[in-house]
DNA sequence: CTGAAAGCGCTAACAG
DNA sequence: CTGTTAGCGCTTTCAG
């Protein structure tokens, strides 16, 4: 009748010891395995409450699963982000796994970085949200623990992809304003120079997508692209780029809301109204679009079921690691707010 | 000289071998402990890049370390949290840790849950953003694994704390508001019942400051809180209370820039103009309050400071357990912007 | 259906 | 300074 020492945690043994039973049963009943008597599952789930116990996930990991899946976000600034983060949280929520998120910065090294952490972490699965890790890392990974990429096109045999059509979502915009009128409407993109990544990137179809919408159009001789990143900063550069044109835009396509953000910023600065100097439309639908200052228009491609889907692929896989790949497009909304409108007239 | 099977993974035991060593001795070289020769060194060196040879975290937590940190975040939409992220992986991103971050979902089970997650998972130590857990349940999570608590505050023995002196942080924004002539301030808070937590959650204290700074300038007749939360949709709900009172506030402060966001949204909808009708100061100084079309009145404080002082604790903390606690304190700073002016006239 | 025993990859004692 | 050996807590054969 000792108490237990301090700081020992407790173990299966203990809980074997305590229902009279081998920690064989007890691996059993934690897994839910097959073959135990509902007697016998009923004493180690007793002994279990009783002792407080709980697995030790690193020591599961050595021989199983360690029931932890790694997000990997670029850019945890992003507000688009956590809507694919609840989406997978939705669904994750329920099981008994754990998510785990690290930030791969938008850079290839951290990205690797990253990956190498989650794979030497024994996770059984893990989300890569529009990685620009080139496709053979990708594949590497996914070649050693099931891996679902989100936001990124191509099709791969051993990843699942789900990926919004960023193609139509960009001529959803390009659209509507060629409809508002604007002939001088001008795309700022995240930059994308390495040939094999062109036609994955979401932010190189979004501006390949701006492209052959403009030349739908009959606008081709208009088409005007600035690159610089999917960010706040981005955005701002950009945007005075932009407006030190001798004949500037009447409208901006910013390939992200982040990056909206900095168009605004800047086309304040230069003392410019928005929708009636100049119409501005993001990507996302993030919730600061929303928001009635800003009222952004935007492409929704809903980001929670995104997420969703991609919980449910990796489930999917971690279940069958032999079956067929998966890639699920999901299909982009224009919100039109008031941050566009009819361009000022010549 | 046949290759590798396919799927295994290389272990100390290929490298000790390649470099005609014993385990022990290349295990040393990973962790860089006392006792190696230079020769020895650089074979161990060799073999592990020849082999491409990485230690499993998984394994190496069941005796040793698992050289990952985890980060549990309130909600990773509000922007001021990537401050802090940053701050933490500037420090550590020079070390061998890796950092995994999760999310607390503002809820005492999901922090209890992801606490639990990360003391299973071996972790070798913890960050707790603006965690709203008992303080029991902090103290236990601080005997188990070294811990630092961020944005809260109040002294433990048995966990380091960061913290920004809210008190002060809330006065600023008063005696801003006061000076440009406002008597009618209101606040949005996020709502705080539990008598135990009054004392040391951020939110409370800025509540509780905005109290001492309103009596302070004589105007404690006019003390007005709402409680909400601090979300976007906290501030929209708050604002939407504030605005239908029969005298309704000239200033608001919202709790959060996060809350700023929400107030903005309602002001705006009812028509009302900022700064001319009412104006509105947030608190975290967050990027979007610098953005030009929003420009808001905020309190900075530093959050990649209090990031940065955070790693730094907890890595001396893992190394020297027994090390007193420390209580970092960081002082705010007023950012005034367009979004406070002069009350309208009476 | 249940249990004994081996071993996952690594580190920590302890010898030499 | 180097190597041998014994586990960490769990899952997994493989017998009973």
């Amino acid at each position: 009748m000792e108490p237990p020492a301090q700081h020992r945690r407790v173990t299966i043994v203990d809980v074997a010891r305590h229902a009279q039973v081998s920690t064989t049963t007890v691996s059993k009943v934690l897994r839910n395995a097959y073959g135990t008597s509902p007697q016998m599952r009923a004493k180690v789930r007793q002994a279990i409450a009783d002792l407080g116990y709980r697995p030790y996930a690193a020591a599961r990991g050595m021989r199983g699963q360690t029931y932890t899946i790694g997000v990997m976000l670029p850019d945890i600034r992003n507000p688009f982000f956590p809507e694919i983060v609840d989406g997978l949280t939705d669904i994750l929520w329920e099981t008994d796994y754990q998510v785990l998120m690290a930030p791969g910065r938008n850079g290839e090294k951290a990205e690797a970085r990253v990956t190498e952490a989650m794979i030497d972490r024994g996770m059984d699965g893990v989300v890569l949200v529009a990685p620009i890790s080139s496709r053979t890392h990708l594949e590497h990974v996914a070649g050693i623990v099931p891996t679902v990429v989100v936001g990124r096109h191509g099709h791969s045999a051993v990843y699942d992809t789900v990926s919004d059509d960023d193609l139509t979502g960009a001529a959803l915009v390009v659209d509507h304003l060629a409809d508002l009128g604007h002939r001088r409407i001008a795309h700022i993109e995240h930059s994308e120079t390495d040939p094999r990544r062109i036609a994955e990137m979401p932010n190189a179809i979004r501006a390949e997508g701006y492209r052959q919408a403009m030349r739908a159009r009959g606008l081709e001789d208009e088409i005007d692209i600035v690159s610089t990143t999917y960010t706040q900063q981005g955005g701002y550069l950009g945007a005075q780029q932009l407006l030190a044109r001798p004949d500037r835009p009447t409208a901006i396509f910013a390939g992200a809301d982040i990056v909206a953000t900095g168009v605004l910023q800047a086309v304040s600065e230069a003392g410019l109204a928005v929708p009636d100097d100049i119409s501005i439309a993001g990507y996302d639908n993030t919730s600061f679009a929303a928001l009635g200052p800003i009222s952004l228009t935007s492409v929704d491609q809903a980001g929670r079921h995104i997420g969703a889907n991609a919980a449910k692929l990796l489930l999917e896989r971690i279940a069958d690691r032999t079956r067929p790949t998966a890639q699920v497009k999901l299909s982009p909304t224009l919100v039109a707010r008031r941050t566009t409108a009819p361009p000022p007239p010549a």
